[in-house]
RNA sequence: GGGUAGGUGGCAGAGUGGUCAAUUGCACCAGGCUGUAAACCUGGCCUCUCACGAGUUCGGGGGUUCGAAUCCCUCCCUACCCA
């Protein structure tokens, strides 16, 4: 007896919020082989650990990892080490290039510990973690040409990234070309049986087919899930947009900004990021927006967090914003004592020095739009030069932000 | 290697000697309304100063000028055309 389900309960799982797979009868194929051999299947995901955090917009293929993992096959994760060391340069952020190797090894860390948190790093023969590095620095320049070798110029420029850069003249560098070829090469060297990525690794995921063809091997199966769009619900979610949601970041945080993002990108956000029921889901969104939405948030805080943390991010939110009250938790600064004289404080002072604003000036403007106000009974502050009365265990508050201040 | 056009605030994109801390749009922040959604209205959007005001910004460096994002020199970078 197998140790595996049956090839159509694995397929309906699998299957889940897929975008595109090439092709479903060689996954199908190869599901068949492993179920009747009870060989767990090779599931590859890359990463480039070039910066430090995971957000919600990584997980979504992640989670698709974890499931793969849960049928019982083996998921291989490819540590970018060798493509990081690189550095992309098409992004202006000229801090990204030129990563040393000890940042990499220190990101690849911090990824790994995020990562774990939605995939199974411990079961044994459930996960593998290969640097490419392993290979592409003992890579010599003939073994590189012959690699190079397997695809034409034409080929590189049908991609679409590519080509649309060619159109807007933005620059397209030449070791840029050889990431397709690089991350392909990875496929043969793991064997991987299917690759997992976004939408936009179609491509990159198609070449590693080619080439474990090449290879002789059998080719991989490419496994694309759609692109989770960010807080504003439109772009990518993405650092640079600023418009994600970390793992790292606290319950609350993460719920708040659920609570952000447009009410059209709920249904999409609801399939990609939990378990719930399509239709259970749906039919909530279209009676309850609002509680549909709460829901949501609760639902990716507990994934991350437990339950307890699930439950008092939404009664801190109902204090806060429903009840308009102070919640439960509030996050404390400490101000020095010394700043302050005869128990009083400049209001732009305090809140410059708490954090609120990251400027005085700003902190100025803030007040004159009457955005700030403190204690319990939310006294406003119109007046820049206004002080405020400071004693240990005042809450301050400035738009959604609330501190409570410590004096130190 | 030769030629041409460029490099301005998070992005797009004006400005070509003083009235420029720099038009405008997007994004963003705050206030109103609300479900911290959308839509809409209002204000804001370099820093410091209670304030008058001051300082630092237009690829880097140097120079001309009473005065430069704007002129000159030089360096770096990009795109396009030719080879």
């Amino acid at each position: 007896m197998s140790q595996f389900k049956p090839v159509e309960e694995q397929l309906a799982i699998i299957l889940r919020g897929a975008t595109q797979i090439e092709t479903r009868d060689e996954l199908k194929k190869k599901l068949e082989r492993s179920h009747a051999t009870g060989k767990p299947l090779r599931i590859k995901y890359g990463i480039d650990p070039t910066g430090f955090d995971v957000h919600l917009g990584h997980t979504v293929p992640l989670r698709k990892l974890r499931q793969f993992q849960e049928l019982g096959h083996t998921a291989v994760l490819i540590m970018g080490t060798a493509t990081a060391a690189v550095g992309d340069p098409s992004g202006r952020d000229a801090s990204r290039q030129g990563l040393t190797t000890e940042q990499i090894e220190k990101n690849a860390c911090t990824y790994l510990e995020q990562i774990g948190k939605v995939i199974d790093l411990t079961t044994p023969g459930r996960f593998e973690i290969r640097p490419n590095g392993d290979w592409f620095s003992k890579f010599g320049f003939p073994q590189m040409l012959r690699l190079l070798g397997q695809m034409t110029v034409q080929q590189m420029l049908e991609r679409d990234d590519f080509s649309k850069r060619i159109k807007a003249g933005t620059a397209i560098y030449l070791h840029e070309m050889l990431y397709p070829l690089m991350q392909g090469w990875d496929s043969v060297e793991i064997q991987s049986d299917v690759e997992l990525g976004g939408t936009e690794q179609l491509y990159n995921l198609m070449v590693g087919r080619d080439l474990q063809r090449g290879a002789g091997q059998a080719a991989q199966i490419c496994f694309t899930m759609p692109i989770l769009r960010g807080l504003d619900g439109e772009k990518k979610m993405g650092k640079s947009l600023n418009n994600y949601i970390g793992l790292n970041e606290p319950p609350k945080e993460k719920f708040g900004k659920t609570m952000k993002i447009p009410d059209t990108l709920m249904s999409e956000w609801y399939t990609l990021l939990t378990d719930r029921n399509p239709e259970e889901t749906k039919a909530l969104i279209a009676s309850n927006p609002n509680e549909a939405k709460k829901a949501l948030g609760a639902e990716i805080v507990r994934f991350y967090h437990g339950d307890e943390a699930a439950v008092m991010v939404r009664e801190d939110w109902k204090k806060q914003f429903e009840c308009k009250g102070d919640p439960d938790h509030i996050d404390e600064v400490t101000i020095p004592a010394s700043k302050l004289k005869d128990g009083q404080m400049l209001a732009v002072d305090l809140i410059a020095e708490s954090k609120l604003t990251p400027s005085k000036s700003e902190a100025k403007r803030k007040i004159k739009e009457g955005a700030f106000n403190y204690g319990p009974d939310r006294t406003a502050v119109a007046d820049d030069k206004a002080t405020v009365a400071v004693t240990d265990g005042l809450v301050i508050r400035l738009g959604r932000k609330i501190f409570r201040v410590r004096l130190g």
